[in-house]
DNA sequence: CGCCTGTCTCGACGTCCGTCTAGCCAGACA
DNA sequence: TGTCTGGCTAGACGGACGTCGAGACAGGCG
């Protein structure tokens, strides 16, 4: 482990604060894009998309896993599995209350990603 | 073919303003998602990002792939493995010049994903 | 015209991904 | 306490992905 210290922590996900300025404007460091990509590629599914958007739209900012299965033509383990990768991603937050589970959005990592997508410059609280 | 009229065809990755309201409004819908999802995917990849972030940040809107392949410890063709991928997602154009391909990214699909992302609510409508 | 440089395409190989079935654990209710 | 329902984990299988090497094609230069 001939580590160079720890470059990496440095980026937080769920920080209010974009990580990086938009993509447009300078090229995404080495390890940023390791970070980030990650989260890009699970949003790289029809459904995990759909599903990210039903839990992240949710009027109350949680979604019960009984009212996410239903809407695809897919098993209960395969929907599991998608949503277990959208948490893995730190996409999603699960939380187990009583006899169903249910799952919020985390705004920080969205906003990490709309900002390095943005066109606009990135005009948060970084000077 | 029972379809009721198209549905598919209206969603255009390359108009200015988004096909849909952002992720955190409305559930999207699966027409869309199935649309969306492979750019996501192809934005999945360290590699990819900065390639993308390297081409869309470029000074003069375009790059050779000549100034792209030694940024990475990856062989020719494996960069032109990813550029494609990133040109069959619509992310970037391409076109050659003489000896050299120039790579050019695509601001609409980047628009579209950036509006799907966004916290704010969509200002689509004002042109 | 012939050679050189730059880039893409094709084929191959190992790994990861998406989906399924089967089975297990936790909580609710009678 | 027994049973039912809801959700996750484990294992397996087919297909797609990431990477490479070899070869082909386009353009520039002497």
């Amino acid at each position: 482990m001939s580590k160079q210290g720890p470059p990496l922590a440095v980026i937080d996900l769920n920080a209010d604060a974009p990580c990086c300025p938009p993509l447009t404007q300078r090229r995404v460091p080495a390890e940023a894009a390791v970070v980030l990509a990650p989260a890009f590629k699970a949003l790289g599914d029809p459904v995990r998309l759909q599903l990210m958007s039903m839990i992240a739209s949710a009027e109350d900012g949680e979604v019960c896993v009984c009212d996410l299965t239903p809407a695809f033509d897919l098993t209960g383990p395969t929907i599991s599995h998608h949503l277990k990768t959208l948490r893995e991603a730190g996409l999603v937050d699960a939380e187990r209350r009583g006899t169903w589970v249910y799952y919020r959005a985390r705004p920080g990592i969205l906003r990490q990603l709309a900002a390095l997508l943005s066109i606009e410059p990135a005009l948060s609280s970084q000077a």
